[in-house]
DNA sequence: CCAAAAGTGTTTCACTTACACCCATGA
DNA sequence: TCATGGGTGTAAGTGAAACACTTTTGG
């Protein structure tokens, strides 16, 4: 017989804040519950965690089967652990914070699951549990990331235009920036690869495409820069 | 009868990595384990969570009965949770990070708790279970952190000089850092309040003491600065 | 030819860095 | 008087911020 701790043990979860930018919108990817308690109301998408699943792999399995998403970046943000967050028994959940790339991943998400749907994060509705608290401490996690890593090229599709990237940034920041100081500081980086193609069907001077090069990438992920901007 | 979630449920611990300053070293504290498994070993201060009690509140409560530690600052550091990281069931653990006044602190907690030792972190031993990664991660995290947050300060006594606070940064970041620039920066900041005394029983000449102005203090803790040197 | 967005440089200012000597004190 | 650490300023370089006009294209 295997042995076990005797210690009361509490229910654990993991729910994900899972990011996209669409048009210039920051989005944000909620459920809506189908079961007390907080029934109707949304909800960060999450669940159980497994006995034979790590934390991690929790995370993306909630993410697969409540929103059929499949995520660019997924790391941990928090575990949230007051005795009364859930009215109906002692859970603590660890929350994880995830970027989409919304461009490939809207058609989706909106058919598999019914009651999931895209919120931008400026006005989506008072949430479950003390999922508000969580939302806001990814969100807060996202911009004081976004200054000294490149995590943001995940919310964009794999060819781009600066001024979608700056886009994506004022987004997020939820600030103007200047454009030639923006253009001048990631450029400078030698992040982007400057392809020879240009951006169609637009009414004015089209763009040129960039793609970002995934070994700069990778090196600077890991070792980080300076974005103040 | 109390309604409770119909899922298995994983065991939920605290694990507390302390850190204090001692003569130009970083420690850090540990327990030496009575119990299998890794009975003998080192590991870090930390048990199970109680239901009754909050994350942060558990992780008090084993530095206080373990340890008899008062902490100056605690946070929430990274919850580990691989299926396989104790050898005899399922444990799913919060690791906080924590930093005590040593000069107030080491008789204590060397009395009070027969197999509690402070460890240069440069030459601990390999710890219990995971704990190892663990440290790494508070490491990694406390020299993060003390560039653009002042939390070092909770590691020294309530006067201290500007030397020391050099030392302090210098053992941290594992690296010298240039006393003309250092002091310029620190004192910009208008973080610290000169006081009227000076330094006792040194044979040279004795250096001004310093304290820090507790509401500047505390506005950097949120708002944050940068730090470099 | 007009509307719409693309693209491009320079100046100013603040901050970081590097660096060496005299001072005060107790032994 | 000597050993020990305390205390101080300047110059050069780097990076951030502010700022406006010309170019290209499609409608």
């Amino acid at each position: 017989m295997p042995f076990t701790y005797e210690y009361p043990r509490p229910c654990l979860t993991v729910d994900v804040v899972v990011f996209g930018i669409d048009e210039g919108d920051l989005k944000v990817l909620l459920i809506q519950r189908g079961q007390a308690p907080f029934e109707g109301r949304w909800a960060l998408p999450g669940g159980f965690v497994r006995l034979d699943e790590s934390l991690d792999q929790g995370a993306e399995r909630e993410l697969r089967e409540e929103a059929g998403v499949k995520v660019a970046y997924l790391e941990q943000l928090y575990t949230f652990g007051t005795v009364d967050r859930d009215p109906r028994d002692r859970v603590v959940t660890v929350a994880y914070f995830a970027l989409v790339n919304l461009s490939e991943h809207r058609p989706q998400a909106a058919s598999d699951a019914r009651n999931a749907a895209w919120f931008a994060v400026a006005d989506a509705p008072t949430l479950a549990f003390d999922h508000d608290k969580i939302l806001e401490a990814a969100l807060a996690r996202l911009q004081a990331k976004v200054r000294y890593q490149p995590v943001g090229f995940e919310l964009l599709p794999e060819k781009f235009t600066l001024t979608q990237l700056q886009k994506l940034y004022e987004t997020i920041l939820e600030r103007p920036l200047d454009k030639r100081n923006f253009r001048k500081k990631i450029l400078k980086m030698d992040l982007l690869k400057e392809l020879d193609e240009i951006e169609k069907d637009v009414a004015h001077r089209a763009a040129r495409l960039y793609r970002f090069d995934p070994k700069r990438y990778e090196r600077l992920t890991r070792k980080g820069f300076n974005f103040e901007l």
